[in-house]
DNA sequence: GCCGTAGGACTACCA
DNA sequence: ACTGGTAGTCCTACGGCG
C-alpha cells in the first residue's frame, strides 16, 4: 500500500463483480484510470415505509432488481429540515428503475453518477488527490484539495483532409487523403502520395495512414486532443474510414476509439483515456454569448477573428483537385496549417474552458460541450451539497411547456428621440440583476408566503418586489448566497490581476478566471427564468426584472430632477444630456444616487460622448430603440444595432452606412455625406463593386427542410446543397442578390458561385435603407422624403 | 391572373 | 436548449380588380 498523489481529470463508471465503481482518470508521473467504489442511491419521503423498501425486488428483463441498503438521513427540503430516506442501489441504472417503483416523493434520482461522486467527495476538477491503492482500486481518499498551480498537460491537435469531389466527402466512398497533427514538440502530417515536405510522412495507402496516425498518438500519447468540429467530422469520417479499410482507429488510452456523446443539442466524441476538446462547440458558445463576433463559424474566421492574423487558405472545394493535380506539397502544408491553428486557437480558448470547468465543478470535457444552464445548474448542485440541500428535480416535459407558453416580463427600453445630440453622459448598472438578486436575496427558498416564511420565523425584514412578491432577508438562499461568493472571488482576483505582470501565465490564468467568473455570474437570472431550469421560479425571475425597471426608472427620474435631460435608457443603462451642465454634475449625481442604492448596487459612469445619433424607425416617425451611434472624446465610435453591426448586410451598405455616421458624428457635413452615398450607388452601377462587399451572411437556425418559407438564404442554401456542399442547420450562408432570377430568393445563390450582382438591388434594398434614416437627420426634411412613393425612386434624389 | 398589402416567419441584434 | 425587447427584411396569403 503506498501514498500516492495526482490530479484528477475526469471520470465515469463502470459495474463489475456486483459493484459500482467510479473510474477517475488522474495524471500522476502517468495518466491513468483508477477505480473506486462507491453506490449510487437516491431519496425518497417515506421513512415509515423503511422496513418495506429494504425488501424491494423487481423483476426487469429477466434480471432481479434490489435495494442495496437504506439509511435515515436529514436533508433540507425547500428551506424546510426534512427526514428521509437514503436508498443506496447496485448499480446507476437501477436508481431509475427502483425509484419508479416506490409510490413516494423521490429526490435527487435524476443525477449522473460522475455527478453524484463529484459532489459527495467534493472533487473538483484538477484537483489534487491523495490516496492509497491496491492495484487499479483507489482503497481510500487522504486528501482532497483544490489546485491552484498551473496545470501541465500534454496537448495535440489534429485535422483531416478528405477526397471531395463532390462537394460532401461521402464517408463510406471517399478517402480521406491527409491527416495532419501538431503539438508543442513537433508535428507533421501522415499521406499516401510522394511528397517532398520534410514533415510529411509517407504511408503505404490510406489504410497505414490512419493506422500511423493511431500510432503517432500512442507514441505522443497526449492527455488533450484539440479538433476543430471533430466529435462531427473528422472523427465519425475516421471511423468509417478506418472500418471500410478493416483497420481499427485506435486513439483512446486502452486503444479504444471514441464514444459519440449527445448533451442536448450540442454532440461531442468521448475519447478514453484522454480529453478530446472539439473547440468548436466551445466557439459557437463564445459566439453566442457575444464574447466573440464572428461573421463565419469557420477555421479560417475565426482564427483571423481572434488572433488577427490570416490564415493560408485554400477553397475546400479544390482540395480533391489538388490531389488529383498532385499539388500535393501545398495540400500538406494547407492540412499542417489547419491542426497548427486548431492548437494555436484551443490553446486561448483553454484557461477560460478550465476556469470555467473549475468554477462550476463540471470536467473539462463536459465543460466544453455546456450550455449556460448547464454551467449554472452544476455549480448550484455542487454548492447544494454543503448547505445539506435537497437538489430540485428537472420539469418534466408538460411543465416546460406550460412555463414556456408564459415568458415573464423583462426590461423597459425607453422610446428615444431621433436626433442629433452633443454632449451625453452614459450611465450604467454595474451587473444589475446579479446585483438585485443579491441585494433582495431572491431564491425559490425565501419567498414568504402568506406572510410566513419557510422556517416558520414570524417575518421581520422583508423586501417586497414591486410585483408583490416578498423576500426574507436571512437566512440567504443558495443563489445569492453562491452569487455573492462569485462576485467576492471576482473582485478578488480583479485585484490579483493588478499586481502580476501582464504577459505572465498568472496574468492569463486570473484574466480567465475573471471573465469565467463574469460569464457564470450574468447567467443566473437566465437560468431562474429558463423553462428547463431545476430552479425555475415565476416570482423570483418576475421580481429581479421588475426591481430592474424600478431601479432604473428611479434613477431616470432623480437625473431630471437634477436637471437633466434623459435621453434613452436600456434595461441597466442611461443616457443623459448634459445641456448647459458640467461632467462634475454629472459626478455629482451619480454619487447621490449611489448613496441611497442598496450596497450591492452601483451605477457606474460609462463615459461621456461629445456627439450621438439616435435615428427613427422605419415604418413611423417614433425613435428607434436599441440603434445609436456615439462619439467619445478620443475619436472613438461606439455603435449599436445600426445594420452596419448586423451581418445580414452587405459589406458595401455597412461601410457607407459607417462612412455616414462617422461624418454626422465628427464634421456634420450633409453635402459630403450625399456625397458618399452617390460614390457608393455609381460605383455599384458600373458593376465596379468587389464581390466579397455584397456578401450577406445569414446563419439557417433550422435544418433545411424544416421552413415554412423560403428566404433568400434558405434559397441560396438549396442551391448549394443540389451541388453538393454540405450546409445544415447551423451553418452561415454567405450569398449573392444576382440578376439571375424573379423574386429575390431566386436571385440569391452563394457567394462562391455568384457570377453577376443585381446593382438595383444592392442601391435599393441595401445602402439607400441603411443611409436613408440618418440622412433625415442631416436635415433633409419631411417632405424630401415623403410623399415620393417606394423606395425606388429615393434614389433619384442621389442622381 | 395580376397587383398591392397585412401579417407572420425569420434573423440578428441590445441589454 | 439562459431571459425578454426590438427593428427590419422578405415571403405568402388574401382581397380587389377586371
Amino acid at each position: 500500500m503506498v501514498k500516492k498523489r495526482a490530479i484528477f481529470l475526469d471520470t465515469d463508471y463502470i459495474f463489475k463483480n456486483n459493484k459500482t465503481y467510479a473510474r477517475l482518470l488522474i495524471k500522476g508521473k502517468k495518466t491513468m484510470r483508477l477505480l473506486y467504489a462507491y453506490d449510487p442511491y437516491f431519496y425518497a419521503d417515506a421513512i415509515e415505509r423503511k422496513e418495506e423498501i429494504i425488501k424491494l425486488a423487481i423483476s426487469k428483463n429477466g434480471e432481479i432488481i434490489k435495494v442495496k441498503r437504506v439509511e435515515e438521513v436529514e436533508k433540507v427540503l425547500r428551506g424546510k429540515k426534512k427526514k428521509l430516506l437514503k436508498i443506496y442501489c447496485n448499480k446507476p441504472s437501477d436508481v431509475v428503475v427502483l425509484r419508479s417503483v416506490i409510490p413516494f416523493k423521490c429526490y435527487e434520482h435524476g443525477i449522473h453518477y460522475a455527478k453524484r461522486f463529484m459532489m459527495d467527495l467534493n472533487i473538483t476538477p484538477f484537483a489534487i488527490l491523495e490516496y492509497e491503492r491496491e492495484e487499479r482500486i483507489i482503497t481510500k481518499f487522504l486528501k482532497i484539495e483544490e489546485n491552484e498551480n498551473e496545470i501541465h498537460l500534454k496537448k495535440m491537435a489534429f485535422d483531416i483532409e478528405t477526397y471531395n469531389p463532390l462537394g460532401t466527402p461521402r464517408a463510406i466512398k471517399d478517402p480521406a487523403v491527409m491527416i495532419s497533427y501538431a503539438c508543442d514538440s513537433e508535428k507533421g502530417v501522415f499521406t499516401y502520395k510522394t511528397n517532398e515536405k520534410k514533415f510529411v510522412h509517407l504511408s503505404q495507402n490510406e489504410q497505414k495512414m490512419i493506422s500511423d496516425f493511431c500510432k503517432k498518438i500512442k507514441e505522443l500519447n497526449p492527455d488533450l486532443i484539440y479538433g476543430y468540429n471533430s466529435s462531427n467530422f473528422d472523427l465519425p469520417y475516421l471511423k468509417i474510414r478506418a472500418n471500410t479499410l478493416k483497420t481499427k482507429l485506435s486513439i483512446g488510452r486502452d486503444g479504444t476509439d471514441f464514444r459519440p456523446i449527445k448533451k442536448g443539442m450540442i454532440n461531442g466524441a468521448k475519447i478514453n483515456g484522454r480529453i478530446h476538446l472539439d473547440i468548436y462547440p466551445g466557439i459557437r458558445f463564445f459566439g453566442f454569448i457575444g464574447l466573440i463576433k464572428a461573421q463565419e463559424f469557420t477555421l479560417e474566421k475565426i482564427y483571423e477573428e481572434m488572433t488577427g492574423k490570416k490564415k493560408k487558405m485554400v477553397k475546400r472545394l479544390n482540395i480533391w483537385e489538388m490531389w488529383d493535380k498532385n499539388m500535393l506539397n501545398e495540400l500538406a502544408e494547407y492540412s499542417l496549417g489547419d491542426s497548427e491553428v486548431t492548437l494555436e486557437l484551443g490553446e486561448i480558448i483553454l484557461p477560460l474552458l478550465i476556469e470555467l470547468s473549475k468554477l462550476t465543478r463540471m470536467p473539462l470535457f463536459d465543460t466544453s460541450l455546456a450550455t449556460s444552464g448547464q454551467l449554472v445548474e452544476s455549480l448550484l448542485m455542487h454548492e447544494s451539497q454543503p448547505r445539506n440541500e435537497i437538489i430540485p428535480s428537472k420539469p418534466g416535459e408538460a411543465e416546460i411547456i406550460e412555463r414556456q407558453k408564459n415568458p415573464i416580463e423583462g426590461a423597459f427600453v425607453k422610446l428615444p428621440e431621433p436626433g442629433i445630440y452633443d454632449n451625453v453622459a452614459v450611465f450604467d448598472f454595474r451587473g444589475l440583476y446579479p446585483s438585485i438578486i443579491i441585494s433582495y436575496n431572491i431564491d425559490p427558498t425565501c419567498i414568504i408566503k402568506n406572510n410566513i416564511a419557510n422556517d416558520n420565523t414570524t417575518t421581520r425584514d422583508i423586501y417586497v418586489s414591486p410585483t408583490g412578491a416578498k423576500f426574507i432577508s436571512e437566512p440567504k438562499g443558495i443563489i445569492p448566497n453562491t452569487l455573492e461568493c462569485l462576485l467576492d472571488i471576482r473582485t478578488r482576483v480583479k485585484k490579483e490581476l493588478k499586481m502580476v505582470k501582464k504577459e505572465s501565465s498568472e496574468y492569463k490564468k486570473l484574466y480567465a478566471k475573471s471573465h469565467a467568473l463574469k460569464i457564470l455570474a450574468n447567467s443566473f437570472y437566465g437560468y431562474l427564468g429558463y423553462a428547463r431550469s431545476r430552479w425555475y421560479n415565476r416570482q423570483c425571475a418576475e421580481s429581479v426584472t421588475a426591481w430592474g425597471r424600478m431601479h432604473i426608472h428611479n434613477a431616470a427620474l432623480q437625473a431630471e430632477a437634477c436637471g437633466f435631460k434623459v435621453l434613452y435608457t436600456d434595461t441597466d443603462s442611461l443616457f443623459l444630456l448634459l445641456g448647459d451642465k458640467k461632467k462634475e454634475h454629472a459626478l455629482a449625481f451619480l454619487d447621490e444616487i449611489n448613496s441611497k442604492l442598496p450596497e450591492k448596487m452601483e451605477l457606474e459612469l460609462e463615459n461621456f460622448y461629445l456627439r450621438g445619433v439616435f435615428v427613427s424607425k422605419k415604418q413611423d416617425e417614433k425613435g428607434a430603440k436599441k440603434k445609436y451611434a456615439m462619439l467619445s472624446e478620443d475619436g472613438n465610435i461606439k455603435i449599436r444595432g445600426f445594420e452596419l453591426v448586423r451581418r445580414d448586410w452587405s459589406k458595401i451598405a455597412r461601410n457607407t452606412q459607417y462612412r455616414i455616421l462617422e461624418i454626422i458624428l465628427k464634421e456634420g457635413s450633409k453635402e459630403k455625406a450625399v456625397s458618399v452615398v452617390k460614390e457608393t450607388i455609381e460605383k455599384l452601377k458600373n458593376g465596379n463593386t468587389s464581390i466579397d462587399d455584397l456578401i450577406i451572411y445569414t446563419q439557417l437556425m433550422k435544418k433545411p427542410d424544416d421552413y415554412d418559407i423560403i428566404s433568400p438564404e434558405l434559397a441560396a442554401a438549396k442551391k448549394a446543397i443540389a451541388r453538393g456542399v454540405p450546409l445544415e442547420k447551423g451553418s452561415v450562408i454567405a450569398y449573392i442578390i444576382t440578376k439571375n432570377g424573379k423574386t429575390i430568393s431566386e436571385k440569391a445563390d452563394i457567394a462562391e458561385y455568384a457570377k453577376d450582382y443585381d446593382a438595383d438591388y444592392y442601391i435599393n434594398n441595401q445602402v439607400l435603407p441603411a443611409v436613408m434614416k440618418i440622412l433625415k437627420e442631416l436635415g433633409y426634411n419631411e417632405d424630401d422624403l415623403k410623399n415620393k412613393g417606394r423606395q425606388k425612386n429615393l434614389g433619384h434624389f442621389f442622381e
